[in-house]
DNA sequence: CGGACAGTTGAACTAGCTCAACCATAGTGG
DNA sequence: CCACTATGGTTGAGCTAGTTCAACTGTCCG
């Protein structure tokens, strides 16, 4: 079950071999139910073991002094947040569950003993952590040069794409349980603002986000619109659309 | 050469023992010069090599259809960026020098020797990457959630501590060899505002930045201004502020 | 001397913020 | 079953930080 889920997130990332996947699959761990809101691991700690999201929503963030939050990514299921934490003395970011969710956790010892029998997951989880740090670089674009209607249309298509890819779209919505209050720390705007930029989205035909749901009604308008291109995933299909 | 810029940079990140160091310093490499503004590498490419800066200043940055630019992290002798460039398929940010720069590059055969043979390399330069990914979120949390002269006040904190880390501070200024026009590059501001705001900040006292020269008067004033806490830098001494 | 580039200034404009109220929905306890 | 509360979404009005545009200055360099 633990090592099922890992699996799916490695399968992701890259290949593996038969033995690969054998071995991976024999990977021992804990699932833990999360509370809405509850921390899996904060700032300042350091947890011994990793983390596989198995259902659910997580998010990454900081909580500042003066009160403000800034979110520094979420997690969908088959994602691996945490992997980081294996090579860190200690965290700078905290990580909960934005709703009810189903973790698997996965202690670093067994991932050692994994990565050092089988080189190639480890290249695969050390991808994975690299590709964690292209999301960030794009979130920080994102956050820096787009007025909030073209911003919050491209952290749509993130989600959608990345739902997408992992078998998680029905038609045309996922999920996104997330309150306006939560787009609004992660796209550094206010609540309020959020709200009208929402509606002005709604009208547009192109987009939805209600009751926890996102709603793609027209994909290749709306990523025009936000001049999204989904090369930073990197995801395994996705080729590099070539600039003008 | 090439071995001692790489060993300089691991030193930083975590203790090697001196069977890894003499590996570390038989690594062979080239150095290159190169000119202002000169790409190291570009988007949509993959180097076969990675990268230690000896002398000078490089950027990563994106470059946006609509003509502006995003940098998302500045480079000083001693850093290694580039190290990503090992297990992705292709990079989706360019590197580029900001000045004349000496860079060292490593065959990406080189490093994966190395990793193999000394464990305890591998794990320090799996590290670095994942405190690059550190900065890249406090670099979202700067430019989401701090007004512009906070945010201009925790970028100088950034460079001054990793100057005073790297050993490159000289008395109470360093080299941050920038245009007012990439600062705003970095902060997600407009040249103009960058002129104003700096200005700002020079009538306090604390921060100056002129000629390419970055002269700090009151580190502790400016850090508390910006509410800077260095631990996410991960440098080796800094113990993590509690939060009240 | 002339051209390029970086820094500086002013004035008008606007995206997004703040504050404060109000509404809708769902869960809770009596 | 209803009243009560908490949470999240919605609206309005005024304000401000930062943008835009356009001009001007200083300096380096050929």
């Amino acid at each position: 079950m633990i090592g099922q889920a890992l699996l799916n997130h490695l399968s992701r990332v890259g290949d593996l071999c038969p033995d690969d996947r054998a071995a991976v699959l024999r990977v021992q761990g804990d699932i833990k139910t999360f509370r809405r809101h509850e921390d899996i691991s904060k700032t300042g700690g350091l947890p011994c073991f990793s983390v596989v999201v198995v259902t659910g929503f997580l998010q990454r963030y900081v909580s500042r002094r003066d009160g403000s939050r800034q979110i520094h990514s979420f997690y969908i299921p088959g994602d691996a947040p945490s992997l980081e934490s294996m090579h860190l003395d200690y965290l700078d970011s905290s990580l909960s569950a934005a709703v009810p969710s189903e973790i698997a956790l996965i202690p670093h010892g067994e991932l050692e003993n994994l990565m050092r029998a089988r080189p190639r997951v480890q290249s695969l989880i050390w991808r994975s952590s690299l590709i964690q740090s292209a999301l960030y670089r794009e979130w920080l674009m994102r956050n820096s040069r787009l007025a909030a209607d073209r911003a919050m249309a491209h952290l749509f298509c993130e989600i959608f794409k990345r739902s997408s890819a992992a078998g998680l779209v029905d038609r045309n919505s996922c999920e996104m349980p997330l309150t306006q209050e939560m787009l609004a720390d992660a796209l550094g705007l206010t609540g309020v603002h959020v709200n009208r930029t929402l509606q002005q989205l709604r009208e547009t035909g192109m987009v939805d986000h209600k009751s926890g749901r996102l709603f793609v009604h027209d994909f290749e308008r709306l990523a025009s619109f936000a001049d999204f291109d989904p090369f930073y995933l990197h995801h395994r299909n996705s080729c590099r659309v070539l600039q003008s």
